[in-house]
DNA sequence: CGCGGGATTGAACCGCGTCAACAGATGTGG
DNA sequence: CCACATCTGTTGACGCGGTTCAATCCCGCG
């Protein structure tokens, strides 16, 4: 059996949403991804506009997609974890729509465009469950529509503070009921739609009630299922992401993601 | 040559911004829709949580998608015109995760959930544009992302107005500078995520400016290019919809797409 | 003619942004 | 190893954009 390395693995993880990928694809897929390259952070994987004949996978490191106005605000629409792809949307025939920024230093493997079209041509399992993934990708970004247009800023704050909460402990990044977030206010800020003091008053309230402890970059939530409930989170998105944490400890156990 | 109707001449019109699809593909998925069934408005096509056997294409009228928070707040995430299809996620092991519902009275075609499943499974052309449209439609809503998190209320009503118009422009449904919208203005207000009141407010605003003129459900936008920019509006994303506007006045001419 | 839904208006209020200053941590060159 | 610059977090003061609540107007319709 081919030697398959761990960012692959949390690759194809992603991917088992709604079915697993045959060995053999994921395999290939593997043959046509490159060595890690590092970038630092603040350094672009992508730039909005652009038409490039890369697209990466990220393996260490976070990194964020973002769109700017040409006045400067900007709006973070993902938060891109290791073991994630910069841009499918890079099969289209335009420029990408957003940019991803590395947020941390970084290591992502490239993957040249014609090879993914053509490795999407042959392996129908691979595209759909890309396909699918992306469905899903959709109705979170939905569900961000909902808290930007609808939740005030406690809402938001408990919403993103809840979100990376369940996100990490789905790939077993947790300690406990601590992390680490590697983002400066004015990123978060930026996520949730508020202005940098306004961020970070939220945060204090939530420090009063001992729902967020923070110490430099370490995060901890002593009272995750309160902010949940505070942010009025999906309970079918609660249950689904247990499920997932469900499948990813077993995936971790299995071959020690770390 | 089988004789296709109007309603999946602008579906198929809709999913080729990739690449053609087969006549053959799209004859078969003409072959899995029902006879159209009626909506009053309000009535809903897809219900938040459930999970349906049918997934349903529109043919004439609007609805709408949308997520309602348990204390009623709404958040409406997109507007789907004729020949859209409620929710693609119902090939997903999970429930929906929006409501779509009747905007007006509504006619649309039953798919069945298994049939869909299997045409894609066979059609991996028709996937294929299934699933780049898509990645698409994700980058609209990474947009309204931005409109929400970052612009303010005339910049989105702003861009409200201009959207609209480019895309009914895009399927020749413009009378001139005036186009149908049938929504109130509490949906519109759902939309672009402020209160009804300050969305009136807003509106006149623009009125006194002669950017914007109603008359019943009649919009008439003297200066639409001005309310793009106003509004910001990506550039590239303009002229992307002018492409499509040719394509579809190509369209329109042959079939006569009303 | 009365009813009901939607549009519009007024007034009061406040959530959140803006601006500006300062504190603390980290880094960097001399 | 200190002096200084830079970046991030924090705090205060102020005011505006937008919400809320409650009327009132308007129009189509039974």
């Amino acid at each position: 059996m081919i030697q398959l390395n761990s960012t692959i693995r949390l690759f194809a993880h992603r991917l088992s949403g709604a079915g697993a990928i045959p060995e053999a694809d994921i395999e290939a897929f593997q043959d046509i991804i490159g060595p890690p390259i590092r970038f630092d952070k603040h350094d672009p994987l992508v730039q909005q506009g652009d038409r490039s004949d890369v697209l990466w996978l990220t393996a260490i490191g976070w990194a964020l997609r973002q769109r700017v106005l040409p006045d400067g605000r900007r709006q973070i629409s993902a938060i891109l974890l290791p073991g994630e792809l910069t841009d499918k949307g890079i099969v289209m025939p335009f420029g990408a729509t957003d940019s991803v920024v590395a947020a941390t230093e970084l290591w992502a493997h490239a993957i040249d465009r014609n090879s993914f079209i053509a490795l999407l041509e042959n392996r129908p399992r691979l595209e759909r469950a890309l396909f699918y993934e992306e469905l899903t990708r959709h109705a979170v970004t939905r569900e961000w529509l909902l808290l930007l247009g609808q939740r005030n800023a406690k809402e938001r704050v408990a919403y993103f503070f809840y979100e990376i909460f369940a996100r990490l402990s789905a790939m077993g990044m947790l300690h406990g009921n601590t992390f680490t977030l590697p983002l400066v206010q004015s990123e978060v800020a930026d996520i949730v739609g508020m202005s940098t003091v306004h961020f970070n008053r939220t945060l204090q309230h939530f420090r009063s009630l001992d729902l967020v402890m923070t110490d430099g970059q370490k995060v901890t939530l002593p009272r995750p299922i309160a902010l949940a409930e505070l942010a009025m989170f999906d309970a079918e998105i609660i249950r689904i992401a247990r499920d997932f944490q469900a499948r990813a400890a077993m995936v971790s156990a299995k071959f020690s993601v770390k």
